[in-house]
DNA sequence: GTCTATACATCGATAGAC
DNA sequence: GTCTATCGATGTATAGAC
């Protein structure tokens, strides 16, 4: 996903490279105030000091800014998560984490639409981006681990709660705290189910679905 | 949130009504097409065999076809969960209340996209959609307390766990049942720490029941 | 790389005739 | 209510000067 031509020279490809994330900074301003689908090329361009269709020289088309946009986002989330500090019982690492999660989306509801939400039409992120994104899922499942938690069902409910937490708190507390604080309760909740099932791990319960399982 | 003039006549109002109906139903057509964001007045107007500023007869803006559209869809809401059979055991019913939230989101991104996601910039229902939404609201706040769930606390973690389940079913599986399989269990965790937490426990089920809904 | 200039298709919205 | 005609703004894209 490479814009137009990349630059050859280590001088202009850093001069690139930072004029990019400023573009890219200035979108996510853009988008704080109009939301993420009203951004304006003519006046991201205006605001970086540049002309409209000199913006193709860093990106290909809008999507493409939404592209790279997408891998900053998950970028300042895997800094976030990873600025945590160890703990001696990944329990209590896990709810530090959840918390922290709640409180990253608390903080920016558009990159928290952008990130985890499919609001963009005909935005699909690129395999690169979508790279970072795992990235950050993998030092999840990895955490989890830790903590005891293996089976995919388990994961599949863990993932459920996180999203459940951050999205309450993104639409109806936005800058506040209010699932934040429900975090720990939410995820010793988890763990004690967690910890309840794995006595008997042969027998999963399965809900009776009207529909047949694939 | 009237169009413009609202027709007089009985025969007119009636089918103007008609008609605003079947372009609701056509604007959902599109949106499950094209995304929510992506729908066309122009061609929304052509589907139904009008002009597109003959739309304005109907709403009065873009926004106001979303409002309409945010109504349909919590009355599609309610009529879903009030159709559900009644349970002696309330915790019973919690479990398929759940079952068919997360089925009914499943079933329709966009709708889902509409009624629980902040995605389009700038729309905010009418206070009269937005009485339709909290009817639904209410619905299933009286399940609860049937529960025995009374505490805002525990009212919040169960919202966080619906919009969980719900918002992964659409985002990782839509039109699948993955999460959908995991709401029995998800309520039973959650009823089991409600119980946990409350002075006089009640008689808190181990084994969950295993009867089938239907 | 950035500019000016221009082009095109599409969009939401409005004015005014009927 | 529905139409035609039109408006301003948008995203997208290209050509060519510097």
């Amino acid at each position: 996903m490479t814009p137009t031509p990349t630059p050859t020279t280590d001088r202009r490809r850093e001069r690139h490279t930072a004029k990019l994330a400023t573009i890219v900074a200035e979108a996510w301003a853009l988008a704080r105030r109009d939301g993420l689908a009203a951004i304006s090329l003519r006046e991201l361009a205006d605001q970086v000091g540049l002309r409209q269709p000199s913006l193709y020289a860093y990106f290909d088309s809008k999507l493409a800014l939404y592209d790279a946009m997408f891998a900053d986002g998950n970028r300042q989330l895997i800094e976030v998560i990873t600025a945590l500090p160890e703990r001696d019982d990944p329990r209590e690492g896990l709810v530090e984490l959840v918390e922290e999660l709640t409180r990253f989306s608390s903080a920016d509801t558009v990159r928290h639409q952008l990130l985890f939400q499919r609001t963009i039409p005909g935005f699909e992120p690129s395999p690169a981006s979508y790279a970072v994104a795992q990235e950050f899922y993998a030092i999840g499942q990895k955490r989890l681990v830790s903590a005891g938690v293996s089976d995919p069902g388990d994961l599949d409910i863990f993932t459920a709660l996180v999203s459940g937490l951050t999205h309450q708190q993104v639409a109806n507390d936005p800058g506040g705290d209010r699932w934040v604080q429900q975090s720990r309760r939410v995820v010793e909740m988890y763990l004690a189910e967690i910890g309840r099932s794995t006595k008997a791990p042969s027998t999963v319960r399965k809900s009776p679905s009207r529909k047949a399982p694939k």
